[in-house]
DNA sequence: CGTGCATATGAACATGTCCACATATGTCGA
DNA sequence: TCGACATATGTGGACATGTTCATATGCACG
């Protein structure tokens, strides 16, 4: 399901191939960077990963999002038009309402590993 | 391996601020929450994105993550003191050289199952 | 139609962030 | 100690971002 060290590794023989690139794991393709780092930076934000969180697995109101977490409607919707262009959530009109939940069951694993992992280990700062 | 959906609704809340986090599912203490928004929040930076990667297995020295990335040392110095104060890096001095690598195994799987979801994807923006 | 409700958009402001430049600290060898 | 090399820190400016307020759009019902 989800890829372990070993997988993308291939091997855990540790190969260096020269000083400068010694990295011969986990390639990305700079798209696929701009992706992850646009992703992570929209998860980056408090209120978004709450609201995230928040929708992860009901379908939630917008109204019913700003009314739970204590933020105004239009903040929601400013960043709920961020996470849908990212593709993090989608949203469906229901009569007057917009139910907004996460994307796909690849963003909510996403969360859920990272979340397990810090729930894993406590790094005081 | 990863957490499920289920372990993460039985894990253990130390605290909750209030009226925060509605959701029955995956609750996270408000410092919790805090630890993942800032992690979220410096991976979303494509340099330090990078630079993380790039020292993901094999420990580098500064001045090598700089002339690999083509980054000025400086530069590179500043995004490593950030991520060395949210423990996503640890250096090791080596006489002269700093060595720079993953803090530890739950960053790495942290990076390594975020890039391999990105890599099962791929929405166009 | 027009009114009320739910959501979306736009502009303005304050704050935050990335980077470059200059400089400081630390380490080793002569 | 001095000079070189490697890394760290401070500062300022350009730029991006989060939030609020005001307003626009969309939808149901009289």
């Amino acid at each position: 399901m989800h890829a372990t060290k070993s997988e993308i590794e291939m091997s855990d023989v540790h190969e260096h191939t020269g000083p400068d690139v010694g990295d011969a794991h986990l390639r990305l393709s700079s798209h696929e960077m701009t992706i992850l780092a646009e992703t992570f930076r929209l998860l980056g934000d408090p209120t978004r990963l709450r609201i995230l969180l928040f929708c992860l697995n009901v379908p939630k109101a917008v109204g019913d999002i700003a009314e739970s977490l204590g933020l105004s409607q239009t903040l929601v919707s400013h960043h709920l038009r961020l996470l849908r262009g990212a593709r993090l959530v989608r949203g469906e009109r229901q009569s007057r309402q917009v139910f907004y939940q996460v994307a796909d069951a690849h963003v909510s694993d996403m969360l859920i590993d990272m979340a397990s992992h810090i729930g894993e280990d406590h790094s005081e700062d």
